[in-house]
DNA sequence: ATGTCTGCAAATCCTTTGCATTTTA
DNA sequence: TAAAATGCAAAGGATTTGCAGACAT
């Protein structure tokens, strides 16, 4: 699921699709932006970049080794990050967020596996034609959410029916 | 947005598309499942019939004549109730959820304003081509969440703009 | 009669805020 | 050295849980 929101900041620019993100694009686009390259953040961004898949909160911080930051900062880092686009968030269904690096192409979209909670990527959708009809109906600002859930090959053993989910039945 | 899960309760059948949901048929509904017709309940159902809508817990709850029953038996109530399909529950960017009684058509999608909450349906949208796709992969148990972000119409003049977003923009 | 709900209170989980201290530019 | 970021502790909001009493079947 993405939440492709489209910012409004000036410095929001995607980088361009030729040249994908490097660890220094990124810090350079926070100096353009006025925000300052600290330890947490180049380490919150390397996690970023290894993983090149949403990653949630909780998980990067335990991925920091020795958890060299505070959750707090890595909460903080990443709203920032996304101010300026740098990632996108997107909302799971138990209320949690995951953050990925915002590539300069479309919007990715996911599947999340209902039991061990991994995501794939899933080849083009396209929501453009509603997104359309919603600015001839005046609404502004659009950005949209779409994730897909379901139970991934792998996790149909037998074994994995006893698993705790990763996202609880009810909750989805 | 719409979370379409396909439930496997044996009796989460939905209601034939040429009859729509009667408080009668939910309740015989719950029976149906071993599950008890309260006053409670039947207030819940109740104010979900009258908005047929997406409607927030704490909504719902207001709703109640006189706060007539605890906001946990709501929450409880409407999980109740989605677990034998009933109701399908919509996860919104702020980490809530609004429920909607569960018509036995597709589910429907909407569009939710970032500054009101309001939420409005929007047409036909197929995702089943993706979910097809994913079958293919081997997924089984799919469902999946579409929802639509903007800013409407009555929310665009200069007073709205102070307003206290229902969603705040670091969420969307 | 009995297994199911309900209400109330308290617990939990994720996320945000306040503020003094440290760090970057 | 001035502005911005961090850490820690504590607040906040939504949702869940435990348990005794109330209720539907």
């Amino acid at each position: 699921m993405i939440a492709a929101t489209q910012s409004n900041h000036p410095l929001a620019a995607v980088s361009k699709p030729g040249e994908p993100m490097t660890l220094e694009s990124a810090c350079m686009r926070l100096r353009a932006a006025q925000m300052r390259v600290t330890k947490p953040r180049i380490a919150i961004l390397g996690t970023l970049f290894r993983h090149q898949s949403p990653v949630s909160i909780e998980q990067m911080h335990q991925d920091l080794a020795n958890k060299s930051c505070d959750l707090v900062t890595v909460y903080r880092c990443l709203a920032a990050f996304e101010s300026i686009g740098l990632v996108r968030r997107s909302f799971l269904h138990n209320g949690t967020s995951l953050y990925e690096l915002a590539t300069g192409c479309a919007p990715n979209y996911h599947v999340v596996c209902k039991t061990c909670g991994k995501t794939e990527q899933i080849e083009a959708f396209s929501v453009t034609g509603v997104e359309q009809t919603l600015v001839e109906r005046g609404y502004t600002q659009l950005s949209h959410l779409v994730e897909f859930f379901g139970v991934c090959p792998p996790c149909q053993q037998t074994s994995a029916r006893n698993a705790t989910p990763a996202i609880p039945d009810n909750r989805v």
